[in-house]
DNA sequence: TATGAATGAGGCTTCATTCAT
DNA sequence: GATGAATGAAGCCTCATTCAT
């Protein structure tokens, strides 16, 4: 079952990578973890490097889908903020995920694993992106920089979702969804000058 | 002249640090950054880690002090978001070391340098917590949950000075100040249903 | 086949520590002197002072074993001195490493390391007590301080076979046999023949 | 003052050889002992070796001076190991010194120090031997093999004040003698008395 | 194919020694 | 002459990777 230990070994090192870090994760932790011999980790993959490649790629390929599904639904374009949060909040483990490791590509950053995390952010934001742009002529929104818009909106949905809920408080998905619309879609402003 | 060793160190470890992370500086590398022995860096720092913390705690230091600056200066509390964020991007190197180190620490995480770095941060977002309250108070904004509404203001910053700079544009202050008037004072939507 | 190598490994540490001792004697020695690379001493060790243990825990085991068997051979009680130096004296080499350790645990004296050395001491000597306290019993001797007298012997014995050889002249075994005769038999003998 | 720094440094490293062994004793060590720069010891030595071997020379000389005292009192030839030993006891710490160095010779053993070491072990033990010699000759003492008695005796001496003291008992000076007079006397003396 | 014992490059740290002041 | 900051060789240990079974 060739499949079967890879994807063992995946699972293992998604777990590791996520706990402890690139650096943080050794090949033996790995093999244990998945419950193999250390040499099956060197049958399966190339080497460490592309272990973490082939992780990271199947987040980002899960993450596509959920998008490519979003994108599909939302046929308004950014209406409801809220759905939209919902959905992408189904994968709150794989976000922080890619969270993790994008600390730890912008860290010890092979440059090939730079590249694919960027990959995914890329595809997130840019998504986030045609919503924005599709709400704007539809007339829902005033976004002249949308790039810098999506950006925010991805990178505060992932800093509140990991750091915040860390280091301050758990939140629960109502709130979450109430200060993305408190921030971006209304403002805090009282009075508009 | 003992400091002056000891700040070439630092200041070699901080590019270090700053440019490789923790793990991937050695001390062989800060060392010749620094034009010295490998065995000063050992009379002027206890070890790797007692280097870390020292380059940790004099970024904190100075942002501390810019902080208690800021605050003097802001009688009106957060009227003037920009000159607010004017001041902060004076500091804008010393917040791009500080993001590449906390993600560091949030990977490799030893306990003290952990605590020391989120010290900064608690009390850059506690700063801004405070003028929040004051601003509401004032009647200027309306905030229910300051410390979320902190806690995004700074990571926010962090991030477009950071990672948005590095992969999309580069920004001049104005845009900056511009991207935050516009998402976080006045919101994107355009007619609030 | 684990325990060829770990013995290998124990051998050639044997052999180093004997020649130059704890601190003379660098991991990079005892693999080259194994024949095998450097990490491979670290997985049959967990580190220097263990392997150090393990040497000293094998001589230990091995001195122990020959004087239970010496133990119970000598009916008698310290009769015949000769057999049981005769005994002793097959495992000159160990007790030659021993007595080198010895030096090095006294002068670099990890605790453990120290405590693992006295003990082979202890049942060394604790054992030649006994055999004393029986002879004295059975009025074949007269010893007061069976103690000192049980540590004079030990200790002469290892200096006979350590230092003297090596810096005045080597010692047939019977030589060997009629000094001790000489010195602490007629010595201690109650009836003078 | 030459000669007197030279001196605080040569009590200070006979301290630390003694405590701490020769690769346990740090030239900083010494320095801060003696408090002198650790500069300043290399004015005084070469290096460490010439230092040790500096710290050797003195007790040497300390104790080969005792010795040449001791032979001349002694007219009648061993008669009365009670004085002779008593004299000796009065260098106890001398001994000590030498005994611990000679651990740490034998097991780092630069040639040089290792010499200067047997130098003394030699001197004493010869001593030793040309008393029982003379003691023979009077008829007082039956000694076939001199060479090997006072070797045996001044290692017993030195056990029994260094190891013994430490791990078993303690030893009055009278104690002392009384092993002595009980193991070797009447061991070597012709008419037993 | 799966395994894990074996490997050695590379990193941290110590400390004898030098040299500018 | 005295000093101690600076130095780098050398030692211990980790861990990604290989290879014989």
């Amino acid at each position: 079952m060739v499949k079967n230990k890879r994807n063992q070994i995946l699972e293992a090192a998604s777990r590791s990578f996520s706990l402890f870090g690139y650096k943080g994760t050794t090949i033996d932790q790995v093999a244990k973890m998945a419950d193999v011999g250390k040499g099956t980790v060197y049958t399966a993959f190339e080497n460490k490097e592309d272990l973490f490649h082939a992780v990271l790629q199947r987040v980002i390929d899960e993450l596509k889908a959920v998008f490519a599904e979003a994108i599909k639904e939302d046929q308004d374009g950014f209406e409801n903020i809220t759905s939209a949060l919902d959905e992408l909040h189904t994968f709150k483990e794989k976000h922080q995920l890619v969270a993790k490791l994008a600390d730890e590509v912008r860290v010890l950053g092979s440059e090939s694993a730079n590249k694919a995390l960027q990959q995914v952010e890329y595809a997130m934001i840019d998504l986030v992106k045609q919503l924005l742009i599709k709400a704007e002529r539809n007339g829902k929104i005033h976004c002249p920089n949308p790039q810098a818009t999506a950006f925010l909106l991805y990178k505060s949905y992932l800093s509140l979702v990991t750091e915040f809920e860390e280091n301050y408080a758990p939140l629960e998905k109502e709130e979450l969804i109430d200060i993305f619309k408190l921030h971006f879609m209304h403002g805090i402003a009282k009075d508009e000058a």
